[in-house]
DNA sequence: TCTCCCTGTGAGAGCGCTCTCAGCCAGCAT
DNA sequence: ATGCTGGCTGAGAGCGCTCTCACAGGGAGA
């Protein structure tokens, strides 16, 4: 009834411990004949090793930890950058022949567990996505002496690697686009101060005005499309003259149109918006959403690659202007 | 410099190593002053057993697997039934105080990874999400004796422990809204023939026009976006009198709007689309869609229910018409 | 023929933990 | 005093595996 051990497959095949071990791991020197010998005895008792027995004596557990250190709310909503990162790791992974093990570390509570189970020796090596450049989790890993990564610039001054993407860039990009095609009072409704995102996005904003010369007009949001809703509403009060807007989240583009509809401007005609993250959504929205792409996927691999091949450098990938109907 | 041991916490503590795992595991036939020495050795070494050693020994691993038997990117697609279902299944897990390992079966070397790795004890049950109902997979675990529920009717006609959204239920209510507010010649593009949710959405469109004494009038899709767009434009050359269309998913109902704005067809008033999911992009459709929203939350914490507690019985959720302007 | 090496195999020592079982020392009844 | 509990603790086996090391056997070189 109970799975077969190496001792079982051993006796069947007539041989020792050792060498059906050696099997198993695909070590060259055994004789062809009791190869495959007890490649039978394998098959015919369904051996499978027992992974615990295993990671006991090689002090590895052959899998990965990929932390969400956000409630969990935030991480499947309508963000896809979680997803692409997701599906990036798992790729590489598996390729490295890892599993992957997701964790939601939202709560302090869920912290405390992380630390436990990356420390317990479950996993070989942790990359933590998180949104919040200053989240103590993982320095506080590294400390414990476990392999960390993390996506997103640490805010912390640790000097951890990570794979960022080029939000100052990204930023730039759609707002020398507003700036190329005649829009002359542009807007931001910026990310929240406490995330890279939001910093960084910010700075990209004002780089691109400051060369050219003019003026910001910033309100902050919190990346949700209520404070897209509320931002854009400010905005019109403060400067009802602005031609442009760009919104350093979709979710806050999204708000900023259905604000921009009340206010009774057209968009592009009188206000052209520009968004951040090309979610699903942006794509249906009225009109079309433009808006500026990360490469999540590749992030989620770079990711990986760094955790598995240590001494590699840190990372910044490029994103990509997605030119659609509202700028 | 490496992890500390019980040896070494029951040395410090001047104990045994059986006495400071007692400590550690909560037993209660500890003197007291004893346990508060373990407990201040545990801290100063910064202990934190080893999960494999432990596993070894209990033949328990604190975890389960998460397997989406599809290909990555369907899984994150615009699809939010998954992300529903993993941070339903997480919440309940982390109550349970067990880890959730995420794994992604897509190809056939998927599957066989997926068979080695929870059969080599890493983890003490398996929750399939695979939207074929054919998929061979649980099956195949459960014979090695693992513990398994799916998420769907398994089609294979295996008795195994289930929880399913009422697919037939949804439908016919999205059809039955139709027919309430007067339309007469209700189409449907339905979902592939080998998934449950393809199957069973079509059953309920036929069964609520059966009731009303209507004709069926359906194009055949494969969940897309694009199968939607063709199938809407196929429905209206047979059919160009039809006056409503259920969309057994909403990317398929937003392909199908596409479709009906291009032959210039006005929504809702000539036609009226409902779709299916919820997808975060049905409320900023042109017009916003109305859609049959799934407990996908509460599925993921059902299964964890049902892995975590066997013998409770399979269950059904009900869905939720979302009325917005599309119909 | 004897030694040397080299390939292939087995014996055995742990990896760090849990858990059974025996043992110890009160404290109480006899 | 002696025996008997009964509550705590420690000794030790063993979970299933890997890996080092010793060793057997045979071919090549001396």
């Amino acid at each position: 009834m109970s799975r077969p051990t190496l001792e079982k497959v051993a006796a069947r095949a007539g041989v020792s411990r050792a060498t059906v071990s050696r099997v198993v791991n695909g070590s060259t020197t055994v004789a062809e004949h009791i190869r495959v010998a007890v490649q039978r005895a394998v098959e015919e008792l369904g051996y499978v090793p027992n992974q615990a027995a295993r990671s006991l004596v090689t002090q590895r557990a052959d899998s990965i930890a990929l932390v969400f250190s956000e409630p969990p709310v935030r991480v499947f909503s309508d963000d896809p950058t979680f997803a692409g990162i997701i599906r990036g790791v798992s790729t590489e992974a598996d390729a490295a022949d890892k599993q992957v093990v997701l964790m939601l570390a939202g709560s302090s509570r869920g912290h405390e567990r992380v630390e436990r189970y990356t420390t317990s020796g479950h996993v070989d090596g942790v990359i933590v996505a998180s949104m919040h450049g200053a989240d103590p989790l993982p320095a506080a890993l590294a400390r414990r002496g476990i392999p960390v990564v993390c996506s997103g610039r640490p805010l912390t001054g640790s000097s951890l690697p990570y794979v960022d993407i080029d939000n100052v860039g990204g930023a730039e990009s759609a707002v020398r686009h507003l700036l190329e095609s005649g829009r002359r009072r542009i807007a931001t409704i910026a990310g929240p101060p406490d995330m890279v995102a939001g910093i960084d996005r910010l700075t990209g904003y004002r780089n691109a005005l400051r060369d050219s010369g003019r003026r910001s007009i910033i309100a902050i949001g919190d990346f949700t499309r209520d404070s897209g809703f509320e931002g854009m509403t400010q905005l019109l009060e403060d400067d009802p003259g602005l031609d442009a807007v760009f919104a350093a989240s979709d979710m806050m583009a999204l708000g900023a149109l259905q604000a921009l509809r009340r206010a009774g401007r057209r968009v592009p005609d009188d206000v052209a918006v520009i968004g951040y993250d090309d979610v699903p959504a942006a794509p249906f929205a009225d009109p079309p959403l433009t808006t500026v792409r990360q490469p999540t996927m590749r992030m989620g691999r770079e990711l990986a690659r760094l955790l598995l091949h240590p001494g590699e450098s840190s990372v910044i990938l490029p994103t990509e202007l997605v030119v659609r109907e509202s700028a």
